[in-house]
DNA sequence: TTGGGGAACTAGCGCGCGCAAGTCCCGCGA
DNA sequence: TCGCGGGACTTGCGCGCGCTAGTTCCCCAA
């Protein structure tokens, strides 16, 4: 079964050797190569075969005749990855692993000290859930990678509408409030991201003939809170929007230090629905997000790029929905 | 500076070719190799032309000539990475660089469905922070990879001694409690931690002269804290050591909807100092864990497993320290 | 003057595989 | 009977690099 004898590898020669036949039969028997005729038996003795030596491609070896290390490489933020989004890398570790690619994570280090994976490992492609921070698609391309994923030269429309914030904003104003919010986070990681958001939060209050929106970038390890609040509690405001659960956790943890009780005094919506929210006390309402079909489109995507198959049509369905819980509650009289 | 006119990719041929030497030369050049002596001026010439020509080594060629791909798996565990490991990582990824292998990080999926990375990378050394769970170690054996650390067949004492549960009842302790308990947690994907933390929580509980310790093991999502708590107060127990902050965020949620005054009438104390202690409210006792030296200590570890190199002599420090915060205060009378 | 030795190179094999181009033979239609 | 179309293979090159086993030349000691 395992490796034989000698401690030597098993390659596809030893395979044809002890069956008497040519090493190219057997390659296209493994490979399954398309235009070659091979007989029922020869391909069953060759498969036999190779499981009885305990056979193993070298891939090195195949990737420097073929070209193509088969490898796709996944560059993630630097921020924890919500269940949601891990359930959809690993559908589509799934769907590439069945077309033979590997299906690489990397998180490039924030220094950039050390050397990013794709000049040492080459990968076929390189894709990105987000659009790629600038200079790095540079960087990409002059490690000999062509196959970027979004490729900045042909910028596709946004693939999603974040919808998370009006969603906040209705739930908010159905419980009857009418001054309203927005904190943002400080970091400077998710700046883009936040603006986004921050953005389509107050398109939604306009067009719930709500005042333009408040806000502050609050900063999880400080004061920022304490003073958002403070300041926002002056003018009236009933009911924050957070960006996310975080800034959301930071924004209550400061509001009960002050003496305000959450959510009769304040109400604080979060965004992710992170196990934070249902952790904390009170449990957070927040914004849950669901992409179904995510992986598989990545895969499909990747795909497209490296072998003769169509880009994949649809996209991946975006199934939002608020999470009440504890932390909203309608608004004081 | 890129690649030439034309689109083929710069081999070492093409540098030997452009500057009329062998081809040998340029790879004794390239690579240093000890033991050949190349005149200062063809070295130059050839790193110029390397240069000038945007060469850039084939490192799927590299790896079937040498007969290994210089890439170090190191399997992670699927739950998310404090900052500190993430920096210890960097500082390995950095090391291993340094001597010209590249370091991947992988999280196995728990479903196990897709093809474990060290099948499809063949990796010169699979490497995890801690034991292989049952059944890896032999499907990396079988995927042809020879060196695994920690290795399996040769036991090594525990690397780390696992002190926070001792600081946790120390601290607990001083502040007068008698009667603790310890909460772990149900995930079984941590049991083993979760036992060892528990152990040693008991051992330091024994040598400071208390009772054996009351333990449940808590989930997250159900309502398991507060029967523990339940259970817990109406023997006495006025104060909790948890697994992780995690475990005491639920606790101390539980507490609260039970209307228990944490820490006026019950002290509860995390470990891990994770982001969630300090924005929960009220912020969380806990254990702050600093592994100084441990990225360094991972990489030359893998170096000597694949080189001759020494086996690190001193392994990392660890320091630990107990970071007081609002959800631990002195045991009520 | 000779020859030993080392500095500075070159020739070329082999790593394991994919695949293009050939070879052989058998069956079938004219 | 001949030819011809494929089915079922085989031969062998080339991918780019590491590295062993040379080769050449020159310097210096005997």
């Amino acid at each position: 079964m395992s490796q034989s004898t000698s401690n030597r590898r098993v390659t596809a020669a030893d395979i044809a050797r002890s069956l008497g036949i040519s090493r190219a039969t057997v390659g296209f028997v493994l490979n399954e190569t398309p235009g070659q005729t091979i007989s029922e038996a020869t391909r069953s003795r060759v498969l036999d075969e190779a499981k009885r030596l305990g056979y193993r491609p070298h891939i090195a070896a195949r990737a420097l005749a073929s070209g193509r290390t088969r490898i796709v490489l996944l560059v993630l933020p630097d921020w924890p990855l919500d269940f949601n989004l891990r359930r959809n890398i690993e559908e589509a570790s799934l769907a590439l692993d069945e077309a033979g690619y590997a299906l690489i994570t990397y998180t490039p280090h924030p220094t950039g000290l050390s050397r990013p994976l794709w000049e040492t490992l080459q990968p076929d492609v390189v894709m990105s859930m987000a659009a790629f921070a600038p200079g790095v698609a540079e960087s990409i391309r002059a490690s000999g990678v062509t196959r970027l994923i979004p490729d900045p030269e042909m910028p596709v429309a946004d693939e999603y509408s974040e919808d998370g914030p009006v969603l906040q904003l209705q739930h908010l104003f159905d419980l009857g409030h009418r001054s309203i919010a927005f904190a943002g986070s400080a970091d400077p990681r998710v700046a883009d991201l936040v603006e986004l958001r921050r953005q389509r939060a107050g398109e939604a209050a306009e067009s719930l003939g709500l005042p333009p929106l408040r806000f502050a970038d609050i900063e999880l390890t400080d004061a920022s809170a304490a003073a958002a609040i403070h300041d926002w509690r002056s003018s009236g405001v009933t009911a924050v929007a957070a960006y996310n659960d975080d800034v959301a956790a930071s924004l209550v943890g400061a509001a009960l230090r002050a003496g305000i009780s959450v959510p009769r005094e304040l109400s604080v919506v979060g965004h992710d629905d992170t196990p934070l929210a249902s952790m904390f006390e009170p449990r957070l309402s927040t914004i849950h997000m669901n992409t179904v079909g995510l992986g598989r489109y990545l895969a499909a995507l990747a795909l497209s790029a490296v072998e003769e198959r169509p880009v994949p049509s649809a996209g991946p369905e975006l199934q939002l929905a608020v999470v009440p819980r504890d932390s909203s509650a309608p608004a004081p009289l």
